[in-house]
DNA sequence: GACTATTGTCGTACGTCGTACGAGAATAGT
DNA sequence: ACTATTCTCGTACGACGTACGACAATAGTC
């Protein structure tokens, strides 16, 4: 037992982690994959939420025993990042850029956005990512090439990528609070009650006044279309 | 035994939560305060983190029984809005605006960045908040407020201060891991190795370029500066 | 002052979580 | 056949959120 310096606390190796490595030409053969645990995690979290996916339900999932998944992640923090990488592949990567930088960037957003509704647990487990997998970095890989025709230097790129993505983040994750099923009609007239209450004290004249007016839903998609070009021209402007 | 609807499944009403309600005529008086648990699981999160926040550790800091919580928040959950509502207390609030909203709108999103510096644990909580406390209801007002001359209407002037919000956060939550205590040298060496070979494989030519150039760390304050600027400059192109 | 209703405190206990440990099974080189 | 290696997974431990209910303290009523 080796224990080489690699299993030390403070985070396990990004390369032993994401690189390929050839099977061990010893041993008892793997009964199951890492691809496998990961796509039932993903299918667990996509259907009952991020605290859904505990170690023993998607080991249930799999068939598999609890424990036999630390051979395939040493922890469940790493399984959380396996997870995020996995879906950052349902993203466009290696696809060729227009050359018109805005419209590409507007599309990458969207994509990260219907991404992120299709997997509403995304916005919450991005906060605490670590380092980015394969797929995160083909991602990003085009993203920088979309860029490319802005004019920005290498470090303004990936600013405006980490941007943009923790711009989408916060946005579809109010979103998808909004519209979660958690809102029974009893609690939304509740919290209707409630901000009432407030807007009638007198002290919140501004809030009053808006809660008095507009009473259309307003289209999710059409909001996030007139932010994401607010943020975008925002960024046209400056060069 | 009245056990009327309020204690139902789907959340505690939010009125009976906020709304101050003077103290029963009969029974033990209090031997805390609710104020006391909620800065007492503030302090805790300053510190230690989010994670470190649990009920155990948070009574013996009051020097309470376990138990004893649940007279002042009915879960756990609720102990975490009340969190947010507390620090959104440290946010400008009742202060005239100048007139100008885009400065106005500036220095508001600068005191939530420093909100969420001086409380890191921030930009994660209020991706799961519910409903807004009184704190956050008065910074609401101030917003609105400041966004008076901006010729919005009520909606969309709830929809900048929502996306705002959603920036600062996302940005913030970003800028935190990065800067995160858990970055030893030896794992940020473990990083910058993985993050080389990728770029040497040549399937990541932008990324390797990026990775050559720009080696001095970027100042914090002015990068965000920055960002915040695009992002108002953008909501003025619009009007 | 005794009685009772009400409210707050908190010890115990239950189910669930992540995961350390180590015994056993399977595989491949010798 | 033997051995080193790799994988599987039952058991167990400590920590978590919190339901339950016994008990303590308070205030109104007689």
């Amino acid at each position: 037992m080796p224990d080489d310096e690699a299993s030390r606390a403070g985070g396990v190796d990004p390369r032993e982690l994401w690189l390929s490595q050839a099977r061990p030409r010893r041993g008892r053969r793997p009964a199951f994959s890492r691809e496998g645990i990961v796509a039932a995690a993903v299918e667990l979290a996509d259907a009952e939420g991020l605290e859904a996916v505990t170690m023993r339900r998607v080991a249930a999932r799999v068939g598999a025993g609890v424990m036999s998944l630390y051979s395939y992640a040493p922890d469940k923090e790493t399984l959380l990042e396996l997870m995020i990488d996995r879906v950052a592949g349902e993203l466009p990567a290696g696809r060729e850029v227009t050359g018109d930088w805005r419209a590409d960037l507007k599309a990458v957003a969207r994509s990260q956005r219907a991404n992120m509704l299709r997997h509403p647990w995304l916005p919450a487990a991005l906060a605490t990512r670590r380092t980015p997998g394969p797929n995160t970095l083909a991602f990003m890989e085009h993203v920088l090439a979309a860029l490319r025709s802005a004019g920005l230097d290498g470090a303004a790129r990936m600013e405006v990528f980490a941007q943009v993505t923790a711009f989408v983040a916060g946005h579809v994750a109010h979103e998808v609070a909004q519209a979660s099923a958690a809102w029974t009609s009893e609690r939304l007239a509740a919290e209707a009650r409630y901000l009432a209450e407030v807007a009638a004290d007198g002290r919140h004249p501004e809030l009053a006044a808006v809660l008095a007016s507009s009473r259309e839903p307003a289209d999710p998609d059409a909001t996030f279309t007139r932010f994401l070009d607010r943020l975008v021209d925002g960024l046209d402007a400056e060069l």
